[in-house]
DNA sequence: GGTAACTGGGTTTTT
DNA sequence: CCCAGTTACC
C-alpha cells in the first residue's frame, strides 16, 4: 500500500509488465531515466506540464511505463516524491506501480510517491481524521463478508428472514446497497434498473439500509464503501478538505475506465481545477461494471479535457500481431472498435484454439502445453492460465499438482473468507473495539450451546455496559452452563491479550484464546490453527495490532501461500489467475480455459446487452495479456451440461464469441478425436448396476 | 425456545 | 465447499 510503511511480505511481485525481463514492454533501454527509449506519444505523457492530462492507452501500449516515466520526470523537475499520489483500482496494479516507482527513485533517500488503491488511501485519511468523522476512539474496518454478516443480522432483527415471505437474500441486499453507494444513485433507481424483482420490498429495504448504517456507526465499524464515502466527505469538507487536497501537487489515476461515480467524485475533489491531474484509461478494457464502474466517466473526461491535453497511446509493444488479430476480432463491438491494435513486433505465431473432449482433457492439454513451453526455455512464471471464474481452473490445478508443476493462484477463494481466519480477525478486533457487536457475536457463537439467539442476548450484555473484566464475569454467568468454562477461558485470555504489549504478543494470545474453540469445532483444526499462528507471526513486525488488522482487511494475502514467508528469488511457478486479477499484467504465454458458452461468456452475465459487451471486453483483456503465444481451450462437454451434452457435441461447444471471424484469426485444433462412445458408456453403467444388484441379492 | 447434526442444492468477477 | 432448510433432541 503506502510506500513508506508496507507490511512485510504481504504480497508477492507478480511477473508484470515487461520492464526487467527480456522482451519487456516498450522499446529500447531498461534504465531508469525517464526519456530512454520512449516513443513520441509516451514522451508527451512523461513530459506533460502541470495542466490536466488524459491518456487513452490501448492494451500493451506501454502505459505503465509512460506513467512511471512521468513520475521520474516530475521528480527530476524538483517535485518531492511524497507530493505525488498514484491511485490505482486494484491492489496488484498498485503493487506493480509502486515497485516500479520505488526502483526509479531508489536513489532519493527512500522517499517514495504515495500510492495504493482508492480504499487503502481512503483508509489512511479516514483514520487520520477519525475523530472529525465521528469515531473518537478509532474504528474497525469491516471486511466484505463481515458486512454481509451484519446485513444478515439486521435482516433477522427486522423480521425479514425466514421462509414466511420472499425477501431478497442477504447477498442481494448487500449488492443493492453497495451499488447505491458506488453509483451515488438512490435506491429506487437502482431497484428499477438493476433489481426490478425487488421493487415490491422497497420500503422494507430502505428501512433495513438505514438500520444497517446506524448499526455500523454505533459499533464504530466502516465497511469498504464507507471508507470511500468518508473520504469523499472529508475532501468536500470546509476547511479540512483543503488541507487534505494540499497534500499533493500531482495525482495520477490508472484504469480510469473502471472507476465508479464515487471514485470519480473523489478524483474531482482531489484536483478541482484539473491542475496536476493525470488519468489513464481504455474503454475497451472496462470490466468492473458489476462494481458500478462505468466507462462513461472516461467518455465524460474526454469531453471535459481540452483537446491539447489528450494523448493517445496506440502502438502495441507487447504482443505479436497474430495475438492482436484475435483481440481485434473479439473486441469489435461499437464501443471497442475505435482502437485497432497494431503490433510493433511482427506477425508471430498464430494463436490456437484447442477443442478438447472435456474439462479433464482440457486440463491435461493445458499442462502439456505449459511444460512444452517450459522445455523451450519459457519459465513457468512467464506463463499464465487466465479464467473467467475461479473454479474454472479446478481441474487444471489438480493436474498441475499431480504432475508436480508449481503454481500460484490469484483471485477466487480468499484467505480472509476462511471461517477460522474470520474468527481470528473478529477476536483480535475486540481488543481495540469492544463495541464491535459483530465480532462479539462471532466469538460467542464458537462456544458450545451458544447459537444465534443466545449469542444475540449476550452481545447486548457485552456491548451494553462498560468493558471491565467484572462485566465479563457477568457475561459468563449469563451463558448456558455448558459454555461457561470455555467462555471464561476465552475472555480471560482476551483480557490478557488486551494488556499485552506489542502486536505480536497480543496476536499470539488471541490464538491461545481460539485454540480450544477451533480444536473442538473443526475436524481439520491443526491446519487451521497453523494458519492463524502464521498470521499472528506475521503481525510481529508492526507496532499496532489494530492498524495491522485494517491493512490485512484491505490488502489480504492474495495467493495461497503468500504467508509462507518471503518468496525465493529463484522460485519458478505458473500463474493461475482470474481475468479480473490479471488486469494490467502480461505473460509470454497465456492459456485461457473454458472458452465455451456459459463460462466465457458467463451465463450469469449474458442476460443484457451491456452484460454481454462486458464479457466480450473480458475476453479482450485476457487475450491482450499474451506477448508471444496464446491458447484458447474449448472443452466440448462439461459435467454440469450433462443433460445437454449431446447438443453440446452438435454445437461443437463454441463460445458465443468464437464466431467465424474470431476463428479466422485462430488455428483450430481438434483434440477430441478420441471421444468415448457415449452409448458404450451407458452399457457399462448398466453392467455395473447389474453387478451391484447381485450383491444385494 | 433454542441448539446441533444432517442433507441437498448451488457456486462470477473485486475493493 | 458453504448455504438454507429440516429434523431430532434438550
Amino acid at each position: 500500500m503506502f510506500a513508506p510503511a508496507r507490511a512485510s511480505g504481504a504480497s508477492v511481485a507478480a511477473p508484470g509488465p515487461g520492464g526487467t525481463g527480456p522482451g519487456g514492454t516498450g522499446p529500447g533501454g531498461t534504465g531508469p531515466a525517464w526519456d530512454r527509449g520512449l516513443d513520441a506519444a509516451q514522451l508527451a505523457v512523461a513530459t506533460h506540464g502541470a495542466g490536466p492530462l488524459l491518456v487513452i492507452a490501448g492494451a500493451g501500449t506501454g502505459k505503465t511505463r509512460a506513467l512511471i516515466s512521468r513520475v521520474a520526470y516530475l521528480l527530476q523537475g524538483g517535485t518531492s516524491p511524497e507530493r505525488i499520489l498514484l491511485l490505482t483500482f486494484t491492489r496488484r496494479a498498485a503493487d506493480e506501480m509502486l515497485a516500479r516507482a520505488a526502483r526509479l527513485v531508489g536513489a532519493s533517500g527512500g522517499r517514495r510517491p504515495w500510492g495504493g488503491t482508492f480504499h487503502a488511501v481512503a483508509h489512511r485519511f479516514v483514520s487520520a481524521y477519525a475523530e472529525v468523522i465521528g469515531f473518537p476512539s478509532g474504528f474497525s474496518v469491516l471486511a466484505p463478508s463481515d458486512a454481509c454478516d451484519l446485513m444478515e443480522l439486521m435482516r433477522t432483527e427486522h423480521g425479514l428472514s425466514g421462509t414466511a415471505q420472499r425477501f431478497p437474500r442477504t447477498a442481494t441486499l448487500v449488492d443493492i446497497y453497495s451499488r447505491c453507494i458506488n453509483t451515488s444513485q438512490p435506491l429506487s433507481d437502482i431497484l428499477a434498473t438493476d433489481f426490478p424483482w425487488c421493487e415490491p420490498h422497497r420500503g422494507a429495504i430502505a428501512q433495513l439500509f438505514s438500520a444497517f448504517t446506524a448499526s455500523k456507526r454505533s459499533q464504530a465499524l466502516a465497511d469498504f464503501d464507507d471508507l470511500l464515502l468518508y473520504w469523499r466527505a472529508l475532501l468536500a469538507h470546509e476547511p479540512l478538505g483543503r488541507q487534505v487536497v494540499a497534500s499533493w501537487d500531482y495525482v495520477l489515476v490508472d484504469e480510469y475506465q473502471d472507476l465508479n461515480r464515487l471514485q470519480v467524485d473523489i478524483v474531482r475533489l482531489l484536483r478541482p481545477s484539473g491542475q496536476g491531474l493525470m488519468v489513464v484509461g481504455d474503454e475497451a478494457q472496462a470490466i468492473y461494471g458489476f462494481r458500478g464502474g462505468s466507462a462513461e466517466c472516461l467518455r465524460d473526461a474526454v469531453l471535459a479535457f481540452p483537446a491539447s491535453s489528450v494523448v493517445r497511446l496506440e502502438r502495441n509493444f507487447r504482443s505479436v500481431q497474430g495475438i492482436l488479430d484475435v483481440a481485434n476480432s473479439v473486441g469489435r463491438d461499437d464501443d471497442v472498435a475505435r482502437v485497432v491494435l497494431r503490433s510493433d513486433r511482427g506477425r508471430g505465431a498464430r494463436p490456437v484454439l484447442l477443442r478438447c473432449h472435456d474439462a479433464h482433457g482440457e486440463a491435461r492439454s493445458i499442462v502439456d502445453r505449459v511444460l512444452q513451453a517450459h522445455e523451450r526455455g519459457i519459465a513457468l512464471r512467464e506463463q499464465a492460465v487466465l479464467v473467467r471464474a475461479a473454479h474454472h481452473s479446478d481441474l487444471v490445478e489438480l493436474e498441475l499438482s499431480a504432475r508436480g508443476v508449481p503454481f500460484r493462484k490469484y483471485g477466487g477463494l480468499r484467505f480472509l473468507e476462511a471461517s477460522h481466519v474470520k474468527d481470528f480477525v473478529a477476536a483480535a478486533r475486540l481488543l481495540d473495539n469492544p463495541h464491535d457487536q459483530l465480532a462479539w457475536y462471532r466469538l460467542l457463537r464458537l462456544h458450545d450451546d451458544i447459537g444465534p439467539a443466545r449469542a444475540r442476548d449476550l452481545v447486548a450484555m457485552a456491548t451494553g455496559g462498560a468493558d471491565r473484566v467484572a462485566d465479563w464475569a457477568e457475561l459468563v454467568a449469563a451463558a448456558p452452563a455448558r459454555a461457561r468454562g470455555s467462555l471464561s477461558f476465552t475472555l480471560e485470555t482476551l483480557a490478557r491479550a488486551r494488556q499485552a504489549q506489542g502486536a505480536r504478543a497480543r496476536a499470539e494470545l488471541v490464538v491461545d484464546a481460539l485454540r480450544p474453540l477451533l480444536a473442538s469445532r473443526y475436524v481439520d483444526a491443526p491446519v487451521r490453527l497453523a494458519d492463524i499462528e502464521r498470521l499472528a507471526a506475521a503481525a510481529g513486525s508492526v507496532p499496532e495490532l489494530a492498524a495491522w488488522l485494517a491493512e490485512l482487511t484491505l490488502d489480504p494475502p492474495e495467493a495461497t501461500g503468500d504467508l509462507a514467508g518471503p518468496p525465493h528469488l529463484d522460485e519458478d511457478y505458473l500463474v493461475v489467475s482470474t481475468i479480473h486479477s490479471a488486469k494490467g499484467l502480461e505473460w509470454a504465454v497465456v492459456h485461457i480455459p473454458h472458452v465455451v458458452d456459459g463460462c466465457v461468456p458467463s451465463d450469469l452475465a449474458v442476460g443484457t446487452p451491456a452484460g454481454l459487451a462486458e464479457e466480450r471486453r473480458l475476453l479482450y483483456v485476457a487475450v491482450t495479456r499474451a506477448r508471444d503465444e496464446l491458447y484458447l481451450y474449448s472443452p466440448l462437454r462439461l459435467h454440469f451440461h450433462r443433460q445437454a451434452s449431446d447438443d453440446r457435441h452438435a454445437f461443437a461447444a463454441l463460445s458465443r464469441f468464437l464466431d467465424s471471424r474470431v476463428c479466422a484469426a485462430l488455428d483450430v485444433v481438434d483434440e477430441a478425436v478420441e471421444r468415448p462412445d457415449v452409448a458404450a458408456c451407458g452399457r457399462l453403467a448398466a453392467a455395473v448396476s447389474l453387478a451391484l444388484e447381485d450383491l444385494w441379492r
